[in-house]
DNA sequence: GATTGGATTGACTCGTCAGTCAACCGGGAC
DNA sequence: GTCCCGGTTGACTGACGAGTCAATCCAATC
């Protein structure tokens, strides 16, 4: 593999094919389209991408790297501020949610690719994935510890259901399921949070008597 | 395709190329192995796969559809019962979590190659996928009105963190993430009911002050 | 025991692509 | 001007695997 160094013409060929790798994995799915149609949508020649990349593979797995990468230091960084836990969840929905709306193409891709592809692809990236399960639970076993959250619900478990239920809203997005305007986004990122640590329970209807 | 008409000697051979397909499929992967893998699993000859199927991907077709329909069926089953939406929503949780523990390999292929894989093979499943969402949607859309939930969180967006939850626990299971013995299968059954309907938070930490 | 037709066989075809490679280009060094 | 070298090109190869098909088998029927 090539180095990253970009010529003196200001175009580093090496993003281009990386970011039209995105627009074509997302569009056509990975199994689905063909080396050349990256190179094309890059408007580079087939060549150049195993110039810069050993195979297909190592150009999902360097968006996948990247962009993860990116997020397991957000949520270590979100964990680090001194908030309830409740803000910690809200503020990592929001990071997650805002990177789709920011760039839906490549969180489609990570998303349908690799983190749900776990079968195929994603298996060699099952220890990253479970980082961010790891850290999530990590933020819920603090609020167990000081009693915010209930014990009884073990923190990997609740990690699971949390991080599960945002999967399941991007997906969402991703095949059109569901409403995506700004204030859907928006809302969503408060919803997933009161729904989980709150519950969908009217909090009249069963008072807690412990 | 033939008739699943079955042979005087009491063998069904479609029969038999569904099951190896499903054990094949599991352990390989649909992409990533060959036609040749399932006949020779079932212990059948190459064509009779393509006299039975008109084409790899039938086979993962009626894999999904005879079971996802099942489900379905369970789920208006559930709906029809007279008792609160906390009930049937365990009871949709049980009826998934057991489906795995009965054929973990079917749940599997259904997941991992069609429900998580919208992109390139579920798409062609995405309404029948849906109909699931909706089905759930409408338990939380009667509690909604007799005003046992929350009346600020959509159905539908419920239904999402319902499902996503318990498809992610269906995925810790396949891929090793999580305990899987007996009592870890019944566990999850009510903690993520509670998890969803009761919420994270404890009692006692923020009242409730309607 | 001849006939019929579905079940079964597996060698073969044929298109598709990932990955290779020899040639070419162009800018910087001297 | 010429040498050098990394960047760039795209035609080509080689493997692979889905799907075809002509031949064979075998149970039932007359």
């Amino acid at each position: 593999m090539a180095s990253t160094r970009q010529h003196p013409n200001g175009v580093d060929k090496r993003r281009l094919i990386l970011d039209a790798a995105v627009r074509v994995f997302a569009q056509q799915g990975f199994h689905a389209c063909r080396v050349s149609d990256v190179a094309d949508e890059a408007g580079v020649a087939y060549g150049l991408v195993y110039h810069y990349f050993d195979s297909k593979e190592e150009i999902l797995n360097t968006l996948f790297t990247e962009r993860w990468q990116i997020m397991l230091d957000a949520i270590v960084d979100i964990d680090r501020q001194e908030v309830p836990a409740r803000d910690k969840l809200y503020m990592v929905a929001s990071f997650i949610i805002d990177s789709y709306r920011y760039d839906p193409n490549l969180m489609k891709v990570i998303i349908v690719e690799v983190t749900r592809a776990a079968n195929s692809f994603g298996r060699q990236h099952l220890e990253k994935i479970r980082e961010a399960y790891q850290l999530i639970a990590g933020i819920v076993e603090s609020a167990r510890v000081d009693g915010s959250f209930k014990s009884d619900i073990s923190s990997d478990f609740a990690a699971m259901c949390f991080y599960g239920a945002i999967e399941q809203l991007l997906s969402g997005w991703i095949f059109d399921l569901m409403p995506q305007q700004d204030e859907d986004f928006e809302r969503a990122k408060g919803l997933v949070v009161e729904t989980i640590c709150g519950g969908l329970e009217a909090p009249s209807a069963s008072a807690p008597v412990s």
